[in-house]
DNA sequence: GGGGTCGATACCGCGGCGGTATGGGGCCAG
DNA sequence: CTGGCCCCATACCGCCGCGGTATCGACCCC
């Protein structure tokens, strides 16, 4: 099976249109009816049900959608991190990527940390937006991710635990629970007139809700002050508020796990530096 | 870059040697050569070294042939899973596999309890030379799998526990070790006159050494009661055992966790029914 | 029943893949 | 030193197959 027959089945499948998926790929509809037919023919099995107001998948194609996009995923990391590596001149640069504005305290030390390192390399940041972390990984445009369990979903990477802390609510200050010792999670997920922030989805795309539609953490704490939302952080952020926040711990909360992520099969020394160096904070 | 060009450049890293390659592709030399010349075009960079002997890889190709071995397993995975579901008409099977001849009980079991439950499909079980089980998941071989940490490589997959147990030392019965109460770790490696068995590699070869080539646990055992072998195995070999052997206990030994692990993008029902229930045992 | 919206089919042109033949550099034996 | 050998690269060619346009056929809805 070639990239280019994942690549067309994939698209005909994200818009159960043929018609949308030719003009997404850049092409005519009839070649990409055609490849899929091929496709099917040589798979053996009907890919899609053919309806009068597009394709749906069979239960043959979700099991290739499923697999194919992890197929893609790690063809395209192939290309990526071996384009990295050709343009640092064969040392392989590593890129971290974390959530923007979380743990930006472990960061700096990991960094310099890593740095003083005799054969350290160039280590890239990228900090994007919550969820987003485990994809780059997966694609190839990270190479090493700070997570956090048990919100980060850690399957299918490595992982070394940097450290362990309590989750806190922020919320505005002289906000009326913010003299509360303590409070429950059941009450920080539904804090009265302060609808929790969105976050975008993979795609870029918002889901629905009142709260408002953030990329980053300094965002979110200026929305906080302005009193138009709240929500659940791990205590370390502490370190980076300013005036007008009030901070409340969650008594029922699980504790949050910062770990250091990169996917099983990377060898390079750039990886194995930085996640020793982590491992000695 | 499509999995063909991978292929090759795979191909030629692994023989080192153009023509050779080709000739393993079934396919003439020029083209071959010309195809890597075009993907190193592609990448703007080499990828080998030509030497009078051959070509060695750059640290560029040997990042690519890193991440393009994990890419060629995800495409045939994708490929296999999709044949498999499609051959069993949608209702995709589950194909498990283990350690030729380790935690028979514990299969058993599973498979049983797995069986009686009322969305359960058909399991195909594939019993293989141990450490050729993480290789069978990423290519799509098979869907889940037994293992036992600590000596199989989990990375890259989700695991569940299923249970916890000692290792003990399998001898001929008279052996003049068989009467001792407990052995080292050390001791047990070095059984003298019983040189350990050796187990295939994932490519079918044997490594060098004086002991017998094996490929599952009842050849083995029949092997120790003929005085040629001696090994460490974890302690529920007891159940499978016959006249002639003798088990001495390890002090100094780990604890061998016996996991069934699947890939993590894996949400067939199938693989998720048969987790649950191991989850139960 | 007609127009609209789909995907499938028919047919064509061309890029690119793989084939054979050959060139050219490096190494070694004589 | 040189002929022969072992490699990989280049040159050239034929054909498969991919993608394009035009059109058909099925289905739905007004």
């Amino acid at each position: 099976m070639e990239t280019r027959e994942l690549r067309y089945f994939v698209a005909v499948a994200e818009e159960s249109h043929v018609g949308r998926a030719a003009e997404r790929l850049g092409m005519a509809q009839p070649p990409l009816s055609r490849a899929i037919a091929q496709l099917e023919r040589r798979l053996g099995a009907d890919l899609f049900v053919r309806t009068p107001r597009g394709v749906t998948l069979t239960s043959v194609g979700e099991t290739l959608l499923r697999e194919g996009r992890a197929a893609l995923a790690a063809v395209e990391a192939a290309e990526r991190r071996t384009r990295r590596t050709a343009e640092a001149g064969g040392r392989a640069p590593v890129v971290l990527t974390a959530k923007a504005g979380a743990s930006s305290e472990l960061m700096a030390k990991l960094l310099d940390a890593y740095a003083a390192e005799p054969d350290a390399v160039e280590v890239e940041v990228i900090l994007s937006p919550p969820g987003h972390q485990a994809a780059m990984l997966r694609d190839g445009r990270a190479d090493v991710a700070i997570l956090h369990h048990p919100f980060d979903d850690l399957s299918g990477f490595d992982t070394d635990p940097l450290f362990v802390e309590e989750q806190v609510l922020i919320l505005p200050a002289g906000h009326p629970w913010s003299t509360r010792p303590s409070l429950t999670v059941a009450e920080a997920t539904s804090v009265p007139d302060l609808p929790p922030p969105r976050w975008p989805a993979l795609d870029g795309s918002y889901p629905d809700g009142p709260g408002p539609e953030l990329r980053d953490l300094t965002q979110v704490l200026q929305l906080v002050r302005l009193g138009r939302t709240a929500l659940v952080l791990p205590e370390s952020v502490r370190a980076d508020l300013r005036d007008g926040l009030a901070v409340v711990p969650l008594s029922d909360a699980p504790r949050v796990t910062t770990v250091i992520a990169w996917p099983p099969h990377s060898t390079s020394t750039g990886v194995a530096g930085l996640v020793r160096t982590a491992a000695r904070l």
